[in-house]
DNA sequence: TAGACATATGAATGACTGTTCATGTGTATT
DNA sequence: AATACACATGAACAGTCATTCATATGTCTA
């Protein structure tokens, strides 16, 4: 099988050899939300314990209003888990894979400082 | 040890148990490059077959402006490297990590969709 | 039940960003 | 050397988004 002939029936065939519009804008809002720095250190911050929401607060020197938004983005997408507690609602992460996505990303950044 | 005592101490060390600024910054960084639906297919594209921009605008439908702009955020990033051959440049991923970082994030949007 | 506390939500706005259009730079061909 | 080709870059505009301020909802206590 000729090589050059390949490379170019792959190029024909991009569109359908990568995730569709669907699945892609799933996979980018995470990666969007997770661009935000309010939102990666309410994620470290939840990596470390279990909080609720005026412990972000105040834990992280933002505002409530600020901190409730962020976490409805976060909540929407799945990435954190709210559960009230009486009058508090204690925030925690959907899934301890978060934390994994995070070092990879942090090892590729090291690695790009260099 | 008192449980309660030692959460509250996480709390107000918070600042101190997550990224600084600067390293957060990085990490933001190359999140939010790859929160963008054409710079995700880019690097789809890339996972697929090292390809040039010609290939690229040809294989997704984009215009040539667009891509060399996106490629730039993403070179900074050094999550592309493109070399030059002739009057082409060959872009391809600067590290085969980029994909498994993809396939996590993946894998956590199929799981919150159900 | 009234008031206080904890969190959520809506609207508004200033800043940021993706795309386009126009042009510049680098390389090969004739 | 002149032209054509491949890619990069700059400016500008439209749309998006993070934060703030104001207010609403839910829960406990007195």
């Amino acid at each position: 099988m000729n090589p050059e002939l390949k490379h170019e029936t792959i190029v024909k065939d991009l569109t359908h050899l990568i995730p569709q519009d669907a699945e892609l804008g799933r996979i980018t809002a995470i990666f969007k939300a997770l661009g935000d720095p309010t939102r990666a250190r309410i994620i470290y911050a939840l990596g470390v314990s279990k909080l609720s929401v005026g412990e972000l607060e105040q834990g992280l020197g933002l505002t409530q209003s600020n901190i409730s938004h962020q976490l409805s983005v976060l909540r929407q997408l799945k990435l954190v888990i709210g559960t009230r507690s009486g009058r508090n609602v204690h925030y925690q992460l959907a899934d301890k894979h978060i934390i994994s996505i995070f070092q990879q990303v942090a090892a590729h950044a090291e690695e790009a400082e260099k």
